[in-house]
DNA sequence: CTATGTACGATTCGACAAGTCGTATATTAA
DNA sequence: TTAATATACGACTTGTCGAATCGTACATAG
């Protein structure tokens, strides 16, 4: 159920380069590699990927670096873990682009539950622009345990 | 961001436990891997691991078989998924049971979705109980595409 | 012309999912 | 008591994939 490092990385340095948009100025590998705490000539092919997606673009040479391609509404969280991890839903058979036939269909009784789990997870990821996640407010420690812990659930 | 084969497999041959469940006869592994369209050898391992877990009892001999040890309220797909997947976080770092540290953490910005996103999945999957999800109707095909493509988001 | 960049194919390395095999052991019906 | 039908369980295979590294080619500002 989780997300792949090349995700994480690429949406490291894609806030990084938000924070950067203003200023118009490249940013280079080896800066973001650095600030966000990524093996560099990994990050090299994450960037080259994002390049080929339209996100970013590239400044070749000295001085030369990455800057976001697109203003920061028009990415969505939901877009980049769909390329890197492949899909969203929990399961094939809930999978708009995915989908995955299952002959257990007619009968299956816990799709449904999945399928609300996609629903809500999809609803949340494709509302999220960059725009809108970089302008909220870090999550404090005290938030990671607040719900789960009391139902004794957690995770 | 899938669940394994092998929760799959778990939860199918669970829930043909619990509609066996009333009878109290044992159900052969063989009867349960044709049912759901599991290889039977690999069922075996997995109803092992359930059988530790304290989920199924068997019987062995002749006429053997599985029978699910706890009440159907008992059990939740949650408990299943975690025995199997490990995770239901969809990154570590919003994990309560396998937490992960990570340096970004002060100024990460993207952390707070995936908390979201992992409260909300982890409150539906322990709240589904085999005897609840089992009660549910099946899902119709039009409802796998109903919300995203309004969207033109998918997945 | 060199220091500092990106471009990109090839390759490694280990872990894990998914599944198979062989054989031991238990139980019951005939 | 034995044949048939079960589970028990460790060992093994096989393929894929995540994560990362390497070498080298190419671009450009100063």
């Amino acid at each position: 159920m989780k997300i792949s490092k090349k995700t994480d990385y690429a949406l490291r340095a894609l806030f990084t380069l938000v924070q950067q948009y203003s200023q118009g100025r490249p940013i280079s590998i080896g800066q973001l590699a650095r600030r966000n705490d990524v093996p560099k000539r990994f990050l090299e092919r994450i960037m080259l990927e994002m390049k080929v997606k339209g996100w970013v673009t590239s400044v070749m040479g000295k001085q030369g670096g990455y800057v976001l391609a697109k203003s920061p509404e028009e990415i969505t969280v939901g877009q980049v873990i769909r390329h890197f991890d492949g899909v969203l839903s929990p399961i094939g058979c809930v999978s708009v682009h995915q989908y995955e036939r299952c002959n257990q269909e007619v009968a299956c009784r816990f799709r449904r539950l999945f399928l609300e789990v996609r629903n809500h997870t999809t609803g949340l990821m494709d509302a999220a622009t960059l725009a809108r996640v970089n302008d909220g407010k870090p999550v404090q420690p005290e938030e990671v345990y607040s719900m789960d812990l009391i139902g004794g659930a957690g995770i």
